[in-house]
DNA sequence: ATATGTTTCGAACGCATGTTAGATTTTAGA
DNA sequence: TCTAAAATCTAACATGCGTTCGAAACATAT
């Protein structure tokens, strides 16, 4: 009994990595289900003996990657050494994001990258796995301004949406090898707090002007 | 002759604009040319007195994209008041940058959400308008960095793809009326340069540590 | 070894799409 | 008004897709 079930769930697995692999790389709409079938060893017709359709499939695939991604957020709040500051804090959840999305898991990066073109219902079932994720990293931002580690003056939610801007982006240009993911959380994380820019606390010359 | 090529001119156009609609809200594989023909008033059979197949369509709104972008980007660079600093100079670019994605312009909109599931060839073709858009912003954070208006420490091709990633994300979330361009643009630089760090000269008791 | 349930195959269907080409309408100049 | 070119329509095509379903292959327990 427990090693027929596991053969089912085997083969599922196998669709749903081919089928993230698959979105990820071509969109929703230009993949095709012969295409995932191909990439888990099978033939088409066989994908419907795991899944109703093709959205359905599609709505697994997103589900996964948001859960993914919000677990290991998530798990990056609850594993920091004691004593941490916010910044520390923030750091680990940027690490823990941009690692998800850039190693090996197909899941998040293909729902990073499709979300925005995919069928209307499939959306609106799928929303409320980002809006949690969303307050997710709402709070750790929140905290980290009422406990006056970020200033007061400013919109967190814009904030936070830049924030994710600057890091899901990363999923159409990153390149294993070029640059650790570590090199640019702190990077990031840098940008974040400090700014990049030379405090200059001379500034009585006209040295910034343009040449 | 001028009225009639004006009459062809029209019609392209009206498709042109269609199509960076349709492409820019369903991506490039979802969108229908029947979807696109009824955008413009008329038949799908229509568009190909005009277009040679779609990938030619998709191959001309991208292109049209960055290339408002693009001069967007330059104008904001030569129109700039004298004696403007370099912190002046890329929060002109900013707004350029944002405003042209952000105002209207389906076109660049369209590029920049559908450029990671387009047709290999298509991408190709289309990917010297983006590399000398890059070179763009190269040049203009390069030439603050060795004006010392930025930090020397810091790899300036790592913080573009980050600020790219900040304002070309905004298409996915963006609402007009929400948050002025003006104020995203503001809250962008102040990142960029100064932070949303407080400065703590005070840093002695153990206010930031967890409670 | 047989029987039963599980998993996959293979072929077919209906439908929508990109594309084509000839007929038709519209436009502009003589 | 007549005509030729330009622009659009209409209907059809080939193709590829998501999906269905009965048959085949496989695995398991008696």
């Amino acid at each position: 009994m427990t090693t027929e079930q596991s053969k089912s769930e085997i083969s599922r697995a196998r669709i749903l990595d081919a089928a993230a692999k698959t979105f990820r790389q071509k969109g929703y709409a230009a993949t095709t289900l012969i295409e995932i079938a191909r990439a888990a060893d099978m033939q088409a017709g066989s994908l419907y003996y795991h899944f109703g359709s093709k959205d359905e499939l599609l709505e697994e695939v997103l589900d996964i990657g948001m859960r993914r991604v919000h677990e290991a957020v998530e798990e990056s709040q609850e594993h920091l050494p004691p004593g941490s500051s916010h910044r520390d804090r923030i750091r680990a959840a940027v690490e823990a994001h941009l690692t998800t999305l850039l190693k090996l898991d197909d899941y998040t990066s293909a729902n990073i990258r499709i979300f925005g073109q995919i069928p209307e219902d499939v959306r609106r079932r799928h929303i409320r796995l980002r809006d949690a994720y969303a307050e997710l990293w709402r709070r750790i931002l929140v905290k980290a301004q009422k406990s006056r580690a970020l200033r007061s003056d400013i919109d967190l939610g814009l904030v936070r949406m830049l924030l994710m801007g600057a890091l899901n982006w990363s999923v159409e240009w990153y390149q294993p090898g070029r640059t650790s993911i570590q090199t640019m959380a702190d990077h990031m994380c840098l940008m974040l707090f400090s700014g990049i820019g030379i405090d200059e606390p001379a500034r009585s010359s006209e040295d910034e002007t343009v040449a």
